[in-house]
DNA sequence: TTCTATAATGATAACCAATATCATTATGGA
DNA sequence: TCCATAATGATATTGGTTATCATTATAGAA
């Protein structure tokens, strides 16, 4: 998928919403579509250029989060990152360092990810949830942080 | 392992670190122990009887979660919720409502779990981390929400 | 036991990511 | 073009969390 097409995806789904996909949220699903793994509001605002005021990027998190174009992923400091749903760019995992907090996406091998959907789909019945999702978040301390 | 037991490790460990054990820390400590899955400083603080101040909360949290014996979560509606870590009560993974960011823990089966354990040394391996642990974070909807 | 250095407490203020408010601007359809 | 409505962005506010600091408690020395 491209970052066309995937804007094109994105679109279609705000239209039938009636939201918009206007310059600002344009920006944003492009920063965050290149980018490779989730991005907080103020990580995006540091990067885009030009910078878009951060109460319009917090709003556009929120209104594509919610329309289900990006999907919210909370950790360090406190900080919401985002990244663009998995039915846009692929079901992954995330490698997440403990010192530093960068998350990187990860795509398995199709043997690896059943095994892992058979044993979220036991885990979700045992516990009586309705099973919606599942991530292996795996952490470790990423090259710089070493 | 039985809430004492894991006290006495917890005591011991701060103990090596000149850290004392105070009544307050056993207080969350015991809190913690009991509960089933991770809690926040607020759900701590509605909870406790009787309610240990928020600032000494919050500091006691911090204290115990630098000397390695609780383990911060980051979670829903920017809440860090924390759980005795897993050399005291056991390796586990988690279970999340993606309505109301209710947390349960998991054991998993030794098959299941070595499987996982491969997968994240994998994964680790291909990005450059040095693996440190891993949780497969599994999302559902729970009864109350359904 | 008493003294003393130091750790811990708790009330308060400060911090900061995130959200709400609201007047202004932009956009798609009649 | 006009209009109803969506979107923007400056600003104020919220709420979880952290920092400050004077007071209190504790462990070890004398």
């Amino acid at each position: 998928m491209t970052v066309d097409q995937i804007e094109q995806m994105a679109r279609l789904r705000l239209g039938e919403r009636g939201i918009r996909y206007t310059r600002g949220r344009q920006q944003v699903m492009e920063a965050l579509i290149r980018a490779d793994g989730p991005r907080a509001a103020v990580e995006l605002h540091r990067e885009m250029q030009p910078p878009l005021p951060l109460s319009s990027l917090y709003r556009s998190l929120a209104v594509l989060a919610e329309a289900g174009i990006l999907s919210p992923h909370h950790g360090a400091q406190g900080m919401t990152r985002y990244e663009p749903a998995e039915w846009l760019i692929g079901h992954h995992h995330h490698l997440v360092c403990v010192d530093c907090g960068a998350v990187d996406d990860v795509e398995l091998s199709s043997e690896m990810e059943s095994a892992i959907e058979r044993v979220a789909a036991r885990i979700a019945g045992a516990g009586g949830y309705a099973l919606t999702g599942h991530t292996l978040e795996v952490e470790g301390r990423c090259r710089l942080c070493a």
